[in-house]
DNA sequence: GTGTAATACATCGTATCACGAGGTATTAGA
DNA sequence: TCTAATACCTCGTGATACGATGTATTACAC
């Protein structure tokens, strides 16, 4: 998938693998696979500007002798969430244009 | 609109505009409009990267005695609003997937 | 028991890109 | 005569996705 396209549903998609239940980097990138690919040094930067902009808070917690980095989704993130679906109908009517434009010749 | 939903749009939209008709920059935004704003900065930038990319041509014409640069859609130009519109169907499915997980919880 | 893959985290540098600020020049109308 | 609209352009900045790279542990095959 083209990279500007993914862009906007980066944060968005992160934001809603970690929504229903707290999940950590490694199963996040799995989660996320068959909706979108994305690098671990992607989720990272993701992960820290979400957090920085307090749509998730973090919590470190040892599984099996490792150290797991558990994010959980806050109230800002959640509106966050809405906030993209009320976005998507722009998006809907933009896909018209340009599929109507492609389409029929005026 | 969110800057970085906006990206995978823009060059895609530009390309619209100019699709059943030749256009120029001016022009372009206006019919923009309704659908996405763009300031004459951020335009010129996607006219000058479309044009590298030979997903269109342009020709000088004056009118009025202004001159006006007319861009016109190429074969691979079209064969990149088809290449989004079969993007569009993850761009759906990711949406699903947001929308999913935002509304239900597992 | 040694090697390899998977799990799990992190940083740095680079390339791409939207956009504001600023610039030039002409025409139309108040 | 001044302002707004038309019409083009450039430069610098900030945001950001991602590859490359690094560290450490666990699991499993040979």
């Amino acid at each position: 998938m083209d990279v500007q396209l993914k862009r906007g549903l980066l944060d968005v998609c992160v934001l809603a693998a970690i929504k229903s239940e707290d999940s950590y980097g490694y199963k996040i990138i799995k989660d996320m696979k068959p909706y979108m690919e994305l690098s671990e040094s992607t989720l990272y930067t993701i992960l820290k500007r979400l957090e920085g902009a307090e749509m998730l808070t973090v919590r470190t917690a040892a599984h099996d002798g490792r150290l797991r980095k558990y994010y959980r989704i806050t109230a800002a993130g959640c509106r966050r969430i809405e906030e993209f679906k009320s976005e998507w109908a722009e998006m809907m009517s933009i896909y018209q244009f340009v599929s109507r434009e492609g389409d029929e010749h005026a």
